[in-house]
RNA sequence: GGCGGGUUGGCCGAGUGGUCGAAGGCGGUUGCCUUGAAAGCAACUAGGCUCGCAAGGGCCUCGGGGGUUCGAAUCCCUCACCCGCCGCCA
């Protein structure tokens, strides 16, 4: 969320920003405008009155002291005349109050609801473009890999080697689930506690959070309202299945006050992550590339204003390790501002080379929301030289993304026979294993 | 799910109708003292909105919402959460 007078300063930047992200129906920056003078009119004269009568009821209390100390029934007529007069008064700025107060209430609202819509706006490094074909290309690592047989595409590889059951999945869920089945569940349990243990000696503190949480928190990190159609939801109960442990451990702080001192703080988290993918169907269906349902660590860091663009940087360069150490060949390009998201204000995408399939597969996508989760979040810390409360800058990235990183995987580490080699750094996870080979 | 007790500032905690945006303490900032530190002493120290060039005002906020009242942290209703006991349960 954007502080409305930084709105109302930078009404062009915004007014670019909402073009560049796919302007919204809901959004009137002329209207935004109309609605904030309407609200500090409406409270200036609500304030002007509210302020009189608090006057008058502070001279009723010294009045019905003399009422009770009264002796005689001419004085005490005389304090309850006095009274009912100031009474009279009160009631007839009530009405006045009651009316200013509505149409303050009105304008807020009308102005709140609109504000939930207006996307963060992208930093000034980010490059314009339209669409992903626009995102330009950071930096490479790694060779893409060349192979004296024909490569096996992913869902072949696991459905052949008996690791992955699509099948199942779709019987017992429906399309977009799957199961993982023997080596293949061992694997990602093996990636999962590898990627955790990395990140635990890179300082992020480590949480098993909720997958389940209620709209406020989703509100925090910008998936609501906008993305309502995404999400999962147990209506008995009000409660949303996550789509990233981002959300629930961005609403880890939320509503407090930080010290400055304990900043940054630094957090990775295991989660299923849930998806509706509604309006999705169609492309990377086919397989584990997009799916209802999918395990993901994420690692994410509150800092200060002063250092978010640096502990960026140094975020996406920590999943990038995980993918170094894997061996796999990756690129990460800079989101454009016509392809950066809702929330974000700069986002590199990390992409693997699955040579099967002949596509950069994104793995992780690693974002500065500067403060625009911390207003939604009211996260907030106090400077250590005093002054003010600060909203922190929330950053988080994906370190990494199980699926895509199974099936990049598979496909990168396969040999003729069918079989797949296990990375080096994952074996002592697996026992000492090797290999991966077909399994009943 | 049932019954009972709670929710007050960065934190702890007092406060049962006006003099309360709120005692006291902790923490923090500054000053004095000290070679330095500690201790001690003193002052300051909630947030949001708003008016104003400023100085300085005004309004709102004691978990959320609603109500009673001229006036609510305080009384009533309701929702959420926390604690305890009972029930059910991986």
């Amino acid at each position: 969320m954007l502080d409305t007078k930084f709105i109302l300063a930078n009404l062009e930047q915004v007014r670019r920003a909402l073009e560049a992200k796919g302007a919204d129906a809901h959004v009137d920056l002329e209207k935004f405008a109309e609605l904030d003078a309407q609200r500090r009119q409406a409270q200036a004269e609500n304030d002007r009155l509210a302020a009189e009568k608090n006057k008058l009821s502070k001279l009723i209390g010294p009045l019905m002291g003399k009422l009770k100390a009264a002796a005689g029934d001419a004085a005490r007529a005389e304090a309850q005349q006095a009274i009912d007069a100031l009474k009279a008064q009160g009631a007839e700025l009530d009405a006045r109050i009651q009316e200013q107060a509505f149409a303050f209430a009105k304008a807020e609202t009308q102005q709140d609801r609109m504000r939930h819509w207006i996307p963060n706006v992208p930093h000034e490094s980010v490059p314009g473009g339209k669409s992903a074909a626009d995102n330009p290309v950071v930096r490479t690592w790694g060779e893409p890999k060349r192979f004296e047989f024909k490569p096996k595409y992913q869902y072949e590889l696991g459905e052949d080697l008996g690791i992955l059951d699509c099948a199942r999945g779709a019987k017992v869920a429906g399309s977009g689930f799957y199961f993982l089945c023997g080596d293949g569940a061992r694997l990602e349990r093996a990636l999962v506690a590898w990627f955790l243990d990395e990140h635990r000696k890179a300082g992020y503190r480590e949480v098993l959070p909720p997958y389940l949480v209620n709209e406020k928190t989703l509100f925090g990190s910008g998936q609501l309202p906008k993305f309502l159609d995404q999400m999962y939801y147990a209506n008995e109960d009000k409660l949303f299945a996550i789509p990233t442990a981002e959300v629930p451990v961005t609403a880890f702080h939320r509503d407090e006050m930080l010290a400055e001192r304990d900043l940054p703080r630094k957090f990775c988290a295991f989660s299923a992550c849930f998806r509706r993918e509604a309006g999705g169907a169609g492309a990377d269906t086919r397989g584990i590339l997009r799916v209802h349902q999918f395990n993901k660590v994420e690692i994410l860091k509150y800092t200060t204003p002063e250092t978010s663009w640096a502990e960026h940087e140094s975020l996406t360069a920590d999943a990038e390790a995980l993918l170094q150490k894997l061996r796999l060949p990756y690129r990460a390009i800079c989101l454009c501002t016509g392809d950066l998201g809702f929330s974000a204000a700069k986002t590199y995408d990390l992409e693997v080379w699955a040579p099967a399939t002949g596509k950069w597969l994104e793995v992780s996508s690693c974002s500065n929301f500067t403060d625009y989760q911390a207003r939604r979040s009211n996260l907030r810390y106090k400077p250590d030289g005093g002054g003010k409360p600060q909203f922190v800058h929330t950053l988080n990235g994906s370190g990494l993304a199980l699926p895509r990183i199974q099936a990049t995987l598979w496909e990168h580490y396969q040999q003729a026979d069918g079989s797949i080699v296990v990375p080096e750094v994952l074996r002592p996870y697996l026992g000492g294993q090797e290999q991966i080979e077909k399994q009943p």
